[in-house]
DNA sequence: GAGAGTGTTGTAAC
DNA sequence: GGTTACAACACTCT
């Protein structure tokens, strides 16, 4: 469900809220959702949380982290007393219920303080890892598309004669980082790309537009802390604003803003796609 | 109730 | 090698 956007606001939050506790206990409740050696992780202390691509990194002060991928379903839950309480928190009625049939790993800290991670589907993941296994997992990724190291040079010279669509291309983690549907719809939308369109039929303008447009749609992402459509939750239960703001996404049979004309629905490489025709092209 | 759809991505097959 | 189809799973919606 979240794609960067979401991750990089999960990351803040949780940065603040649990930099420097002490690992006091983990919960596996299912076997599936955690990979590692719990010996490793209990009574160190976390460092630091950060994110690549859609990875969120916790880490550890020894020399291990804890990296985390949410996929479709994975929400990451912070709970102490005072959200226990309540107090007009949007988490206070539901959190009494954690952890609930979707919990997977219950990490408690020593102030107790708890995070759970809850996933329906189950193909999300939090599994323990060296530099090493780190490297190895960040290696299948290429830069994230609100980095310095994503420039338009880059972007360009990865077209290279591809002849899969252009949403396809946006959305392929080799190539660029963090871009999932949403916002894949959305920046076409932006930059009056048909998503159907191939790779090796965009000209340099055009892809210069898709460039800008992705870096805009991800940033305002950023800048309004994700989009909630059903599941995604920040670490502390509030939503997301973007989905208020966007273009195509979940629009079919709206006008478009850019030109009026109205928005579909098509299935693009099995995954629901919003666009408009009449000025997509 | 059956069947399709869901924001991800790894794998296997072509 | 690139591209495509599908699977992993558990729900909701039509």
């Amino acid at each position: 469900m979240p794609e960067l956007p979401e991750v990089e606001t999960i990351v803040q939050r949780l940065k603040n809220l649990v930099a420097s506790k002490k690992v006091a206990e983990i919960e596996v409740l299912r076997e599936k959702s955690f990979s590692g050696d719990l010996q490793n992780i209990v009574g160190v202390m976390i460092s630091d949380v950060t994110r690549r691509a859609k990875l969120i990194r916790i880490h550890l002060s020894n020399d291990l982290s804890l990296l985390v991928h949410l996929k479709m379903t994975g929400q990451l839950i912070y709970v102490d007393d005072e959200i226990r309480m309540g107090g007009g928190h949007p988490t206070s009625d539901w959190v009494q219920d954690l952890p609930s049939s979707h919990t997977r790993v219950v990490i408690r800290f020593s102030d107790d303080s708890t995070l759970f991670f809850n996933d329906q589907r189950v193909f999300g993941w939090v599994r323990a890892m060296d530099e090493k296994m780190l490297d190895n997992e960040f290696s299948k990724y290429g830069p994230d598309v609100n980095s310095p190291d994503f420039t338009f040079e880059y972007f360009w010279s990865r077209f290279d004669r591809r002849t899969i669509t252009m949403k396809q291309f946006i959305m392929d983690n080799d190539v660029v980082a963090g871009v999932g549907n949403i916002y894949a719809c959305d920046a076409l939308n932006l930059a009056m790309i048909n998503p159907f369109r191939r790779a090796n039929e965009i000209n340099r303008d055009e892809a210069k537009r898709i460039y800008e447009a992705m870096r805009k749609v991800i940033n305002l992402g950023i800048k309004l802390k994700g989009a909630t459509i059903s599941d995604y939750k920040n670490v502390d239960g509030f939503s997301g604003g973007y989905q208020d703001v966007a273009l195509v996404y979940g629009k079919e049979g709206e006008s478009c803003k850019n030109c009026g004309g109205k928005i579909i629905k098509e299935k693009l490489a099995g995954r629901g796609t919003y666009y408009c025709p009449s000025c997509q092209i």
